[in-house]
DNA sequence: TAGTAATATATCAAATTGATATATTGAGGG
DNA sequence: CCCTCAATATATCAATTTGATATATTACTA
């Protein structure tokens, strides 16, 4: 078994579900995905290339010779294989890296006004994407019946508890900072 | 001004606060920052000799001939004066890579049996971290009166919060994953 | 029909991980 | 007192990924 890079199985995991170009990963990863996993075109077109020479996708032929040449890349039978191995026999890396928390970490290096701020334009942001992922959750529960669907909604539901947590935090975190001035 | 790598950035935040050797630096940052930021000897000890060489940090004279050599680093006023740059003036970016939701995400492949299971591994995985987060807590508690370790103290708890919101939804997901045998 | 936004592919320097190599120091047991 | 093993300490490198940049085409809209 060849070696497994992250990529490969956001790849192998979309075109399980229909036949994409490079450009179209891309903006699938951003629309849905994206609050827990990002990828780049840097990543992308070079994952198609090596996934294409080891047969774990293929191109699908244009036949319209006078339109450009756009790469529809498909899943072979090898490529799903890989896919289910990776779901059910890999262990899960789960990783955080949040700059927010890495500056308040450090935030007795000048006042406490500052991480206050940094903390508000983390909940702002947070924001935002709540209101985003609360439209998704809305429009999901409407075709929830549909078995496709189900695991969409669990990442979106995972999305809305997590912000919601965060703006619980934030509150509390900004209250703490604001007594400071007070020891 | 240079340009602003992440791993500068923590070291010389934790430089702030006493002088490290390479090897601490490492500790310091899986003992504490380690569930919101991580960091390998890979990156650590490249970034000590640029920021070395670049004046933001200096080498402490090691006076004791006969004793092996440990490069133990200082910050210095122009590494303070980035550092506070840093604090108040940049924008923060906050990265979640979680496999886990990747392979919900694309659990529809498999039978929802082994979305249930890798649940299960992430749960396992979040109660252990959160139990040492709520020993750090209870430590932090006591001396929280001290305006260093509040900032500490807001930390551990953003990890609490999320860890909590983590395991709530774990429970939800793993019922509606059981529910889709039925439709 | 000119301009501009979106589509589409590609490449590269820089940052980072994770693994590996190598050597020293310290603590505890025999 | 010596041996061994774990912890300390530094260093390096291939592989992965980001973020930026380049380039060309297609679709729209004024």
């Amino acid at each position: 078994m060849s070696k497994t890079r992250k990529i490969d199985m956001v790849i192998l995991g979309l075109l399980e579900h229909e036949n994409l170009t490079g450009y179209d990963i891309k903006k699938q990863i951003d629309g849905s995905i994206n609050f827990f996993w990002k990828a780049s075109f840097g990543s992308i077109y070079p994952a198609l290339k090596d996934l294409e020479k080891n047969d774990l996708i293929k191109i699908k032929e244009n036949n319209s010779k006078n339109k450009r040449e756009k790469i529809v890349y498909s899943i072979t039978p090898k490529g799903h294989e890989k896919l289910i191995n990776w779901l059910k026999n890999s262990k899960s890396t789960n990783d955080l890296k949040y700059e927010t928390l890495l500056k308040l970490f450090f935030g007795g290096a000048t006042s406490p006004n500052i991480s206050i701020q940094t903390i508000e334009e983390f909940e702002s942001e947070i924001k935002e994407n709540l209101s985003l992922l609360k439209i998704y959750q809305k429009n999901l529960s409407k075709v929830i019946h549909d078995k496709d669907h189900i695991y969409y909604y669990v990442t979106v539901s995972f999305g809305i508890e997590t912000y919601n947590a965060y703006l619980k935090w934030s509150k509390e975190a900004k209250k703490i900072l604001a007594e400071v001035h007070n020891i």
